[in-house]
DNA sequence: GTCCAGGGTTCGT
DNA sequence: ACGAACCATGGA
């Protein structure tokens, strides 16, 4: 059983995912921001609200009023907290030239420069690295550790770095194109987020969230 | 009514 | 380096 095989597994169970929803890099960004620890579908209405009212633009919102923003995005949750990461994180966007000047960057680089950034941890940093940049960058979150740790394939004690290291280099053994080491994360997470979903909402402190599941048994025989 | 969601920061120890 | 409180809405 390999990190591998669990993503044939889960692809073969249920299907590519085609993350991250949004019309543009920008667009990505802002989820990200809005999304943590907070469920998508609160998310897309605040992102509706802006999107409706032609403020999704990095211009536009790094000079918006804080408490006028908290308006827009209440449904996600966090609105005074977010509103503020929001505006403060477009300031440093539109102060770095916007995402062609950001695009020149290394990964690494680019992945401090986000991680410099109030509001940006980094889960936040390495889903804009993958879904918005298109870095080959595996990102970590709860599930994964949870999940992973239940198997058996981490101890659950590692260092996010560690972890999203692990992930990458096993997964780079095999998949050598960077193109396709992009692809494959980016399935890979929404894979993971949407497995949890599936099995966490109906067990209770997610008791049975564990990969090998009768939903993914047709997968796992597979590459057994 | 309780629990959790596609986390991060700040402030203790 | 690690833990805990804090942020706040909405769906199950």
């Amino acid at each position: 059983m390999t990190v591998l095989d669990i993503f044939n597994a889960l692809y073969t169970c249920y299907g590519k995912q085609h993350w991250w929803p949004a019309d543009s890099p920008f667009e990505v960004m802002v989820g990200a921001i809005l999304t943590q620890n907070t469920s998508w579908s609160n998310v897309e209405k605040a992102i509706g609200n802006l999107k409706s009212q032609n403020l999704l633009d990095p211009d536009i919102l790094s000079r918006m009023d804080q408490n006028k923003l908290g308006g827009y995005i209440t449904s996600a949750g966090y609105f005074n907290l977010k509103a503020k990461r929001l505006i403060n994180f477009c300031k440093w966007y539109t102060s770095c030239g916007g995402y062609e000047a950001l695009n020149k960057q290394g990964t690494g680089q680019l992945r401090q420069a986000l991680l410099s950034v109030n509001g940006v941890g980094e889960e936040t940093a390495d889903d804009m690295l993958l879904y918005a940049f298109a870095r080959p960058v595996f990102v970590i979150d709860a599930y994964t550790r949870r999940i992973f740790s239940r198997i058996g394939l981490v101890n659950g004690e590692e260092t996010y770095q560690d972890l999203r290291v692990h992930f990458e280099e096993s997964l780079k053994n095999h998949i050598k194109q960077a193109s396709e080491q992009v692809d494959t994360f980016n399935e890979y997470h929404a894979l993971i987020v949407l497995h949890a979903k599936n099995i966490c909402q109906k067990s209770p402190r997610c008791e049975s969230c564990c990969i090998s599941r009768q939903c993914l048994r047709k997968g796992l025989n597979d590459t057994q």
